[in-house]
DNA sequence: AATGAATGAGAATTCATTCAT
DNA sequence: AATGAATGAATTCTCATTCAT
């Protein structure tokens, strides 16, 4: 009895962070796939073959799982991002590396994200913001904010240039990914340039 | 006297197209402030003041209503982008008349969203993609390509590029955006400085 | 000017019986298409090319139009079923003049409504019922059990018999449309000979 | 009582038996009150005491409960309808038992009909056309027709015999069903007899 | 009278969440 | 924990009717 009792107790552990898993990946590829907001629970548990209560079992909220991808998104990037500025000497470095380890993580997570948005568009056209890579994105944000700080880069408007950067590293992130092969050095190579040559021309900020 | 009389459409179309121009106004507010997944078609029209049959003697659908503001954004401001390119004598000047153009566009639009925005962001991952934003990033990009086209640009990786750009004016102008005073010059500025500085470091094509 | 007047009072005349008979014709057909209960006042309206509204200078009401449509029908059968009665000698004269009287009205009123019901049936089936025919429907009854009434007809339950009699006429009346030609006589012949065939054999009342 | 245990099904499978039965009576009895096409679903969920949502549970849309109504009706009827063919020894002593079946079945589905009808006709003329009396219309249409290719009744127009069967049997039914008390033998003695006495007169078909 | 846009009650349907099993 | 039916608020959309022009 007791044999059978800590076997299933083992067993349910182990589904219990499997069905977390099956959830978090429902949840990826469907809000891909749908939209965020057109996401619905229902099309989340249905691809995991679960219940649809025990979705609750896992997370309290619509909302809640998609806080969780992004978090599992950030936390697997954040150590990427620190090894980066520990082996840059320079901000150009840094950049380029952030900017490269970007590109791959992006490259490695949306390889199987193919078939999105199938031809019935319901939708009109809006370019996928999913929430990993959001939480991503903030954390280049905060590196790169993080720096200028610490006079690792020029002063200028450094809300602005975050911005820019992060919307170019985007843009082309996305634009990579729709080419094949996926050339993520090139892409690189193409964000850094632009913005490192940019970047002494920029109207300096009062000391 | 008489002439205003002919000219003038009887006030039933004068309502009929004020109408049209309360829905199209509360579409653009709503979509910025919620989103245009979470935005319904209830939420706009309850901004109108209208009954809600109203809004279906006007647009048949959500989508409807948004490809028309798209189509209403992009005919005010395709004749101011056409000025720029007709009155600029360099690509430096096209570019930066286009930007400075687009952010008083932007400014002109959008300056009432901010207080709109509900306290409890309910939607944090999805930036409101608004219909005149698209629109304009169309005439935008196409613009550059044809400047490319004709030799008055580097040749450089135009698909990349046309979408650097833009994703720095939309960074750049949502910033813009949320600062006091708005500030379109330095915005331009800033945004014209970063990408003219960069071209000439960016990968040039094979010829 | 007292000319111009009198010309559209004359022509004003015209256009309100015109519009009268035009929304019943259409409302006729638009019942026999798509059933009493699916038929819109804008599916009506729509097939006269006349405004919603003023489909209410008209009749006050959905109903109304319908109960217009019925007492249309009654009032043109009701001397054809009045000269069958004056000319019949017998019960069974009557009954055969009434029948193929029914059945020549059918076939008249309904020679126009082909096509009815197109393939993408979205309701289950149900046999059109029209107001018209219900109306004339009572119409039969009523002479019929005023035969019974003056001993004209034997002596059965009136109320079943009538019943019958117009059931049957209605279903074979029904099926005679539905052939082509239209044979009446052969329709007739039929119900005739089972309504006259049966009646000895009903059970009698009590006198 | 272990045997009781293992038959039963758990209660959430009686619940959703019980359920479903309740939306069919629901639907019977407010497609009888309304009519079909006025019927909403609002109505008969409503009269379940159920929460709107879970009638999509059971059944897709109002077509779908009405088509199962069909089923069920049929269902219950063709055993009986079976036992009458294989009892009788004639083509009147299947009539007759048909017919009485028939009856008796309406009697048992629709007593409590008569007390539900609101008091203000609103409509006025469409007759209710309950599923099961279409199924049930079916089923006795096509015993008829095998009957007359066996020879086992005269050869006469069958479409329009059985129609008009069909239509005696619904009309006298519907009207025995308004009478208190309700007489199903005295209903079929009166339209057998009609059928019966008419056959022999109708037209008969060339061989 | 004729017009046709506005109205708003009400219908169908969806879906996040709960809860008994 | 897992299940999956029940719930009911929220949404889209229709349509009879009104009313200003």
């Amino acid at each position: 009895m007791s044999q059978v009792v800590l076997l299933s107790a083992g067993k349910r552990e182990q589904t219990k962070v499997a069905n977390r898993r099956a959830i978090l990946d429902a949840a990826r590829e469907v809000f891909a796939e749908l939209g965020y907001e057109s996401a619905t629970v229902r099309d989340i548990i249905r691809r995991t073959g679960l219940a649809s209560g025990t979705f609750y079992n896992y997370f309290r909220s619509r909302e809640e799982v998609f806080e969780a991808l992004a978090d599992d998104g950030a936390a697997r990037f954040r150590p990427i991002l620190r090894a980066c500025w520990e082996t840059s000497s320079s901000f150009e470095g840094y950049l380029r590396a952030a900017i490269q380890a970007y590109f791959d993580f992006l490259a490695d997570e949306h390889v199987s994200w193919q078939a999105q948005r199938p031809a019935g568009e319901k939708h009109p056209y809006l370019r996928a913001q999913t929430p990993e890579m959001e939480a991503v994105f903030d954390e280049v944000r905060d590196a790169f904010l993080q720096a200028m700080e610490h006079d690792a880069a020029p002063r200028v408007d450094a809300d602005y240039l975050a911005g820019a950067c992060i919307a170019v590293a985007r843009e082309v992130g996305d634009k990579m990914l729709e080419r094949r092969p996926i050339d993520t050095a090139a892409a690189t190579d193409f964000a850094v340039k632009l913005i490192l040559g940019g970047l002494p021309a920029l109207p300096r900020l009062a000391p």
